[in-house]
DNA sequence: ACCGATAACTTTACCGGTAAAGTTTATAAG
DNA sequence: CTTATAAACTTTACCGGTAAAGTTATCGGT
């Protein structure tokens, strides 16, 4: 029941007492073979269950048709649903994907990056953890000339491709137009700064509330991570800190539920007591009581563009230029916000 | 700003004027090489960025210390959280995934079995399509006698090992438990009764009804698929049939979420009119309104264990005995069916 | 002084493909 | 009747590693 040795080019040949060079040539259609024998050789190789070997295929081809891909986390609906795209589009381009996940972890991210490397993957897709501070690793992949292009959350200043919601303007027009609904009192749990989606976020926060002149006290902004419990952990600093605001804009979705968590066991109401607005939805969302207002990041768009970019930059690979994508948000209203 | 192509051990032996075999040695700290070379060696291998090419490695070494994934879909929460656990426990072992997505479709099923058995990954982790009726493609995979452990749904009598829930068991004690706490009038909407998860849970379902001489009518157990819109069809079905039931026992989670939809938009209030119980939850479920009373199925568990069984079989590759682990439920009461 | 053992390499061969450069035979052109 | 040309192969070389076999130089034992 051991797994006998797969059938190869050359076991084809010895059985049709060619030579394996045609046995290749016959299977990719090559000129050299007439009709009668790739026939044949067609035949055998069905027949034996012939699969190729993607390894030495590869290794002499130098390219591998597959696509390194990186992403924090899996079970976040933002990214399950970006990387079911990713796949999709990769599919449909006869590309391959390795994912690999970095857990939020700095250090596993850098591994990850090195093992796709070492795996010679024809370029990468990147979003990093929350916590992603240090550039070397992805100088070296600069340097290397292996195509990089960052979706969603970003490192910039590197050359490399981006794409991107409208982080700053979606805020901003969120933000704005709730101002304009009478909301006053806004506090916003941000993602860490050095992050490329908590310093836009917050950004776009800040400029809504300066340009309607609304000042924001120093503990209702408040970092925090990207996770349901950093949510949970933010209310109830901005809780204990003394006043509630009317509203909370959190920088994701699980943030938002953290603190819809924390502040019904708190004893506040939402939203009768205090609105919850989010960049990034769920599709659970609508089943969620209260069901919260969010700034829809269209997930499989970004992930189709990003897909689309690099395939761009590994064809064109000297040509091309660095571009960055920025995908338009929209608000979306729901029981909180009102 | 090309690709320049990698550096090779080739490379490093030439800077060093040692032989290639030399220097793959002293990076595997194989005795034959000095100390001092070793140190030379590696610092200098440092130093140009060498990073072994997997490629040729695996190629060489006639394994790829890699596993094959297929999931029929990955935003659905069992999915999710069941990849991520596979992720993690797959690098744990110093293991890498290849995952591929069918979603849900047979033909691309069938397309990734070839591609990952091309890649020569050392097993296959498999939860087949929710339409999956044809056996051959792992008929195919036994005869290469490719290690093979399918999860949560599965094929059986091919002789490879599974991991799963206890599905009939878990449908019977949870049915049996609603209908001690009062409910009479149950339905179902079953999976495919041709796929393991839909025959098992509605089995464990109809004994239930048949222990506590409770008769189902015929419009009242209806085959579906696993999603949110079979959920959202199948209740309409049951609702355009005449008589509501009091409680609707659903095969998956998101076809629970459907049913909700679908009797929230038809006027049915739930779960005062109406209850719904599901087979598996989802983290966001505590925030649903009515949340939905499930039964659990410890996601990350099947996840772990499968990879566990997996690398197990990979390893003692001709002693092992193919085994069937079944992993127990729990039924979490909620807003519905108090 | 000679022999065998050992340390520290080098050379050769192979993994399973593909590209490039032969080789043989039939056929058409001059 | 040569000779160039094309068709249909075969041979050789290479992709970047690893295993196995071969080569030196050194050293201890007798």
């Amino acid at each position: 029941m051991n797994s006998k040795k797969a059938i190869t080019l050359q076991d084809i040949a010895k059985e049709l007492n060619i030579s394996k060079v045609s046995v290749s040539k016959a299977l990719r259609d090559h000129p050299d073979i007439s009709k009668i024998t790739k026939q044949i050789v067609r035949e055998t190789a069905q027949r034996m269950g012939y699969l190729p070997n993607t390894l030495a295929r590869n290794l002499s081809a130098q390219e591998s048709r597959t696509i390194g891909l990186v992403v924090p986390k899996i079970a976040h609906h933002f990214f399950a649903s970006a990387i079911e795209s990713i796949y999709q589009t990769a599919f449909e381009n006869n590309y391959e994907i390795i994912m690999t996940v970095s857990q939020e972890n700095v250090e596993n991210e850098i591994i990850h990056i090195q093992t796709l490397l070492s795996m010679r993957v024809d370029g990468l897709l990147i979003s990093v953890t929350e916590k992603t501070k240090d550039r070397t690793i992805f100088e070296r992949v600069k340097e290397r000339g292996i195509p990089l292009v960052f979706f969603d959350r970003i490192i910039d200043g590197l050359g490399f491709s981006t794409v991107t919601t409208d982080d700053e303007e979606g805020s901003y027009r969120a933000i704005s137009e709730i101002i304009h609904a009478g909301y006053k009192k806004i506090a916003h749990l941000a993602g860490y700064d050095y992050t490329s989606i908590g310093h836009n976020r917050s950004q776009g926060f800040k400029k809504a509330m300066a340009g309607n002149d609304l000042t924001v006290p120093d503990n209702w902004l408040v970092e925090v991570g990207f996770s349901e419990d950093e949510g949970y952990k933010g209310f109830l600093k901005i809780f204990r800190s003394g006043i509630l605001p009317e509203v909370i804009f959190t920088v994701t979705y699980p943030v938002a539920l953290g603190v819809l968590l924390a502040a019904q066991e708190s004893g506040i109401s939402v939203p009768e007591d205090l609105q919850i607005i989010s960049f990034g939805g769920s599709i659970y969302n609508r089943f969620v009581s209260p069901s919260i207002t969010y700034v829809d990041q269209p997930s499989e768009e970004i992930g189709r563009k990003a897909v689309e970019l690099l395939l761009d930059e590994i064809k064109n690979h000297d040509t091309r230029e660095e571009q960055h994508i920025v995908i338009p948000t929209e608000l979306v209203l729901c029981d909180t916000c009102k």
